[in-house]
DNA sequence: CTACTAAGTTAGCACAACCTAACTATCTTT
DNA sequence: AAAGATAGTTAGGTTGTGCTAACTTAGTAG
C-alpha cells in the first residue's frame, strides 16, 4: 500500500483526536473529517491489513509505530508551514486550510529548506 | 466545469508549449506530460466543450481568453514558488518539481503573502 | 425480554483521471 | 494507386476515494 494524500490525512487525524480524546473511534474519523461512517470503516480495514493502525474489540483505535512516524511527520509540517504563513500574515483559517493540502505535496528538502530559513530569520511584522 | 488540478496542468502544459513550439497539438502536449493520447484527447475535447481551448482542423491548439487566465496564473506561480524555494537552497530539479504540485493548492491570499514577502526580504545565502 | 440507539460493516454505485486496443483520417513516399 | 506513418478518436477497463442503503452487533432503557 503506497500511502497517498487521502491516507495521509486519516492518519494525521487519528492523531490528532488521540491528542484530544480518550480513545479514537471510527465515528470519531468520520465526524472529524465529514465522510460517512463507510467510507472511514473501509480506509480503518485497509489500515489494519497493511499495518498503520490497531483495533481492539471495542473498536478503539491505535497507529502503529510504522502508522504514527507518518502522522507526525504529517502533523508537523502542518503546524509548521500554517505557522509561517501567519507569520506572512495569512489569517488562521486560511493557513491551517492552505497548510493541510501542501503538507502532503513538499520534499523533504524543500520543508527542510523552509523550516531552516524561518528558524535563521523570523519574519517580523 | 469545476477546474480541478489535473484541468489546471493541461492549461499550463498548453502555455508553456506555445511559447516553444509554433503550433501545439494533443500529441504535444501527451509527450509533455507523459500520458497517452486518448486522455489527452479526451481532455481536449471536454476543454473545447467548456471552452478553455480552441481547436482548428489540423488540431492547433488554441488557449481562449478564460483558459489563457488560468494558464498564466498558475504558470507564474509555478515560476514563482520555484524561484522561492531555489532561493531557500532547494536544488532546480525538486525546486521546480515541489512548486509544480503546491501551486495548485494555495489560496491567493497565502500565495499573495509569500510573494510580497520574499519581493521585501529577498533571502541572501 | 423487547426495543431502541449507536457503531461498524458489506455491497453496490459514482466520478475523476489515468490506461490499452482498435478504429479513422490525413499526409507522404514509392 | 498502394502502403506506411502520424495524429486523433472511441470504447472499455482500472484505481483511488468518496457515497447510500441495508445489514449486524452491542449496549441501554423501559
Amino acid at each position: 500500500m503506497i500511502i497517498q494524500e487521502a491516507a495521509e490525512m486519516y492518519l494525521e487525524t487519528i492523531l490528532a483526536l488521540s491528542k484530544r480524546l480518550e480513545n479514537v473511534r471510527s465515528i470519531d474519523i468520520a465526524r472529524e473529517m465529514g465522510y460517512s461512517k463507510p467510507t472511514v470503516s473501509v480506509m480503518m480495514k485497509d489500515f489494519r491489513e497493511n499495518a498503520y493502525i490497531e483495533m481492539d474489540k471495542r473498536g478503539y483505535i491505535n497507529l502503529t509505530q510504522k502508522g504514527l512516524e507518518i502522522a507526525e511527520s504529517i502533523y508537523e509540517r502542518h503546524n509548521v508551514i500554517a505557522k509561517i504563513l501567519m507569520d506572512l500574515g495569512v489569517d488562521k483559517k486560511t493557513a491551517y486550510e492552505d497548510s493541510c493540502k501542501i503538507e502532503h505535496h513538499l520534499s523533504d528538502q524543500s520543508f527542510q529548506c523552509i523550516k531552516d530559513y524561518f528558524f535563521k530569520n523570523p519574519p517580523k511584522l
